[in-house]
Formats: C-alpha cells, sequence, structure tokens
DNA sequence: TTTCCTCTATTGGTTGACCAATGTTAGGCA
DNA sequence: TGCCTAACATTGGTCAACCAATAGAGGAAA
C-alpha cells in the first residue's frame, strides 16, 4: 500500500463501497442509496465514488442505469477483481478434479520432454520443501509450487498461462470441508512418494511415466477429497 | 452489441485506443500523444478517453503520471481483454501444436466419458459441415466448431474456458504460411477420417480411444504443417 | 564553462455545474 | 371511481474550467 499511494485511494474507496454494501447487508437485487448520498455516507468525493463504483460495474457486482439508480447484481458484491471469481463458483470440487486430471498429467508429460536442467532442480527444490512443512498451509503453498515448477519446466508459454488460469480458479473453489487431523503432514503423507515418483520420472525425461505419476497423484488427492470413489 | 449499446460506447473507445497504439506502432516504454492531442486524432471527448485509459491503465498495458505523460507498459498495449494476444506473439507454431496435443486429447477423453445425447449431435452436426465445406475458409469455421463441439461436450465449464484461451491463441498465431494447392478439401482430406474416427469414440463413450484418435488427428495436423517431424 | 535555481509551458487529475433518462405523483377527463 | 397524461423530482452520465505535479529552457552566480 505505501509503495504505490496514488493507487491505494482507488483501491481504498473501492474496500470502503464495498464495506459500506456488507455491513449494510445489502443484496442481490437491492438498491443502493444514490450517489449524492453515498458520498455523504462515505465521506469521499463523487469523482472517487464514481470510480469505485466504475470498479464494481466493471466487475458485474453492480448495475446502474441512468434515473433508476445503482443495484447490485445476482452475484453479490464480495467478488475477487479477476474475471475468473464467475467460474469458481459455478465449479464443483468433482468438475474441478477431473480438470486437473486432464491437464496436469499433460503438463507433467511435456515437462518430461523438455525441461532443461535448472527446471529439474527447480523442481526438486519445491519437492524438498514441501516435505519439509510445518503447518497444513505452508504444505499446500509448496505443493502449490511444486505443480508450477512442474508446469514451467514444460517450457511453454501457452501452457503455462492456462496452468494458471486453472489454478487460479482452483484456489478459488471453496473445498473447506477438509478435515485435518494433525497440524502438518505425516511424514509418510502418500503425496510425497507420488511427488518423488513424478520428479523422478520427469528427471529422466520419460514422457509417459510422468504422466502417469501425476496421474496417479491427482487420482490419490482425489480420493482423499471424495473418500475413495 | 446491440444489447448494450450504453457499455459498448466504452469498449468502442478502448478498441479505438488499442487500434491506434498498434497502428502508430508504439513500443513498451514509448510516449504516447498527450491527451488533449489524442481526444483530436481519435475524436472522442476527453471523458470518454480518460475511461479508456483507465481501463488500460488498469490492465496494466499503460502507465501514467502527471506532469510527464502516458506510457505503454513494459507488455505491450495490444493486449486484449483478456492476457492472450501478447501470448500470441510469443508462441511459435510449435509450440502451439505441443499445446494443443497436451490439451485436446484429454478434452476428447472427458467428452466421451461425459457427452451427452444432444452433444454427440452437435459434434456429428460439425463434422458433417467441415465435410460439405466448399472453400477452405469455411472448412477451418467448421472444423473450429467441430473441436470446440467436443470441448462442450465435456461438459465441464472450466476445460471450456481453458480451451476457449488456448483457441483464441490459437487463432492469433500466424501460421500463413500453408500452401493450399485447391480451392477446397479434397474428399478424402485426411481429417475427414480422422474427425469420424474421434466421433465415434466420443459417441461409444470410449474415453481411451477418443484420446488416442484426437491425439493421431492433431498430429497429422502438426506433419502437414511441418511436413513429417 | 559549469552548476544551480527559477520561471513557464505542458502534463494528467479533480471539481462543480449541467444534461438526459427515468420514476413518481397529482390532476383532469371519461 | 378509474385511468391516462403531463409536470416534476431524482437518478446516473457528461462536460469544460480549474488544479497540482513535472519537465525543460534560460539566466544568474560561482
Amino acid at each position: 500500500m505505501l509503495t504505490r499511494p496514488e493507487q491505494s485511494d482507488r483501491e481504498e474507496a473501492i474496500t470502503a463501497l464495498r464495506d459500506f454494501i456488507v455491513e449494510r447487508s445489502f443484496k442481490p437485487g437491492d438498491r443502493l442509496p444514490a450517489e449524492r448520498e453515498l458520498i455523504v455516507d462515505l465521506g469521499m468525493t463523487r469523482t472517487t465514488l464514481r470510480k469505485a463504483l466504475d470498479s464494481l460495474e466493471r466487475e458485474g457486482a453492480i448495475w446502474r442505469h441512468v434515473g433508476k439508480g445503482t443495484f447490485v447484481a445476482s452475484q453479490a458484491g464480495a467478488e475477487g477483481p479477476d474475471s475468473f471469481s464467475g467460474l469458481a463458483q459455478q465449479v464443483s470440487p468433482v468438475k474441478m478434479i477431473r480438470a486437473r486430471l486432464s491437464i496436469e498429467p499433460a503438463l507433467a508429460g511435456e515437462a518430461a520432454f523438455n525441461a532443461s536442467r535448472e527446471a529439474i532442480i527447480r523442481i526438486r527444490t519445491a519437492m524438498e520443501r514441501s516435505e519439509a512443512a510445518e503447518t497444513w498451509e505452508d504444505y499446500e503453498t509448496q505443493d502449490d509450487l511444486f505443480h508450477r515448477a512442474i508446469a514451467e519446466a514444460a517450457d511453454n508459454i501457452l501452457l503455462l498461462s492456462l496452468f494458471d488460469q486453472l489454478n487460479r480458479v482452483r484456489r478459488a473453489v471453496a473445498i473447506s470441508n477438509v478435515v485435518r487431523s494433525s497440524v502438518r503432514p505425516a511424514r509418510d503423507h502418500t503425496s510425497f512418494a507420488e511427488h518423488i515418483a513424478i520428479a523422478e520420472a520427469i528427471e529422466a525425461h520419460n514422457s509417459k511415466a510422468a504422466y502417469d505419476a501425476m496421474r496417479r497423484h491427482i487420482g490419490s488427492v482425489s480420493a482423499r477429497l471424495f473418500g475413495e470413489d
């Protein structure tokens, strides 16, 4: 925030507006106060307010028309700034897994085909860090990095961008119902062995093996989530 | 466009600005004319211009500061609303094919798994239209629709969005050096048999066969492009 | 000759008045 | 009593004047 104070104003206004909508609990379809009233409540100039409204409209969070007023759209005003957040609510965890099963094994295969020495080192580093994780949160971060390192190793900027989009949606999809019985992954956590198999296949430039290993890995993640389907 | 004319203005202004930047070939780091000059060249009011500039700034395509001017950012100003067209210039035809080889067979496999009766009909329709095409241009359009029908049949909105992104980049990647010896595809064009194989595998809900058939198809497209690699 | 400072022109940003579209209500007519 | 119309108030959108920040030229001092 301190780095670019001039943009902070706009962001500040946007979050202020969002908070206002949430606090006063405006529901989808509700009409919110006129601009000239809002500037009093929010203590900002109309121009600033309108910029914030522009942003929310662009996100699709609100809907406005001359003479009628401003209304909160069907998808609530609490959404993130990116356009994929719409997707996230339409993608069920099952669809998410199937998407990963479709994309990531192919990425691993490409990685095995194209991985440079440096890329392989990055994969191993990410893998070791995930094994050393002290909390589940940390583990998930490192696991993310492991998977992305593989996507990078595929050495195809287009595939990487697709992976990133997939990943953004994945993070946004709510899978909060996973129950953890411990504070950190056990040393013999299934994923560790699977990670090693993936990394070794890539290192050996064995595309087929990398593909299969990744498929098994995501499959077992799926099994943990949904209870052995 | 006709459905929401009030937003069309803004979009129009944005694309006009983009075109301007591209046509005059402003490079990253270049400073573009002052707002008061741009409104003359672009024939729009300053408010409208500023909205367009706001959008580009928000995308990160430009960079501006009071007293200094407006500059195009490092990632070029030709980007689309999604960030794909920047990609198009960085993706070689080979990488493009490898990306398709990574994604589309998996999509075909999912399609075989999930395709509804209606989805299968759409696939067959698209296939028949591509066979009936009278020009190469028409054929390519119908071929596009065939591939997209398969992506739709996968019944996974996330995978569909990934396919669309892939497809947008594909269209933007210049592969104009394909020489056609006839005005329309021959009746025994290789792709026709491959299309049939794909469609039949999906129809039979045979995932593996659909995957393999699509892989062969894209492989033969690749061979035609690059001369049997 | 070089350096520093000041003045001015130009830049993007902001403001308040104005405009057009819409909802509302009061009044007249059947 | 009911309905249609027209005047009015309120809405979001637009515009032109103004503001503050910056760059650059030019002159004075060392």
